[in-house]
DNA sequence: ACACTACATATGAAATTCCATATATTCGAA
DNA sequence: TTCGAATATATGGAATTTCATATGTAGTGT
């Protein structure tokens, strides 16, 4: 995490339509690699990809490759009060997310993981 | 509120430096005017007028004019989850909003309020 | 008159997006 | 082992759009 998180850097990072959605995805999910969220957001690769990047270097997102596949989870070292906020917001807006989770719950051939290490 | 607050709509409100810290600022106050916003935030008041506008116009701030001074607080209908969002985020970043309530705490001539009504 | 707010427009900067391409990993075949 | 194909992801560059600011003017209430 480069910078610390301040108010507005985080809300920027939300304040995206494709980064809204794909954080409260993984925020619910867990963990989502590229290609899931790609389908779930119906949205092209490389823009998915880049809005990944953003907030990986932004400090939000962490990810972990495993085989073909880039796994972003929420950072860990994020601080409480961002996750409290991705929660609330979760918890009261999954009709707007609903579109989303249906096409991810729909794919087929989704990549199995494992853990990420031992 | 013209239009459903959805979690995108919110957060490009609040993704901006005076957004968010007027935002913090009356969410912890409960009602500021124009003139007391300007001195806190320490700019323009046509740029203080022009946020607070659009604020409003999102459905995020309600006004009330008495006398010289508009006053604004956050709207009555304001979801609960955005409202939350706010007291979240305020309660963790006292020091990031220190300055401003500093100069709005030294401000003299601070407007008297009275009731709204009855 | 005065102080504040609202509105309209212009301008410059930044963010977003798309297309094409590059990189990385795995797997199978020579 | 080495090569090449296939799949997943990342990136470069350009076009577009969005956003914030600045400025000027008009309106409103005391």
């Amino acid at each position: 995490m480069i910078e610390p998180l301040t108010p507005v850097t985080v809300f920027k990072c939300l304040a995206d339509e494709t980064r809204a959605r794909a954080m409260l995805l993984i925020a619910g999910e867990g963990e989502l690699c590229v290609c899931e969220l790609t389908c779930a957001l119906n949205e092209s690769q490389p823009k998915i990809s880049r809005h990944l990047a953003q907030l990986r270097t932004c400090g939000l997102l962490a990810d972990r490759r495993q085989g073909l596949w880039v796994y972003y989870r929420l950072h860990p070292e994020l601080p409480d009060w961002v996750t409290q906020i991705l929660q609330t917001t979760l918890s009261s807006n999954r009709d707007w997310l609903d579109s989303d989770t249906r096409r991810l719950n729909q794919m087929g051939d989704r990549p199995q993981r494992s853990a990420s290490c031992c």
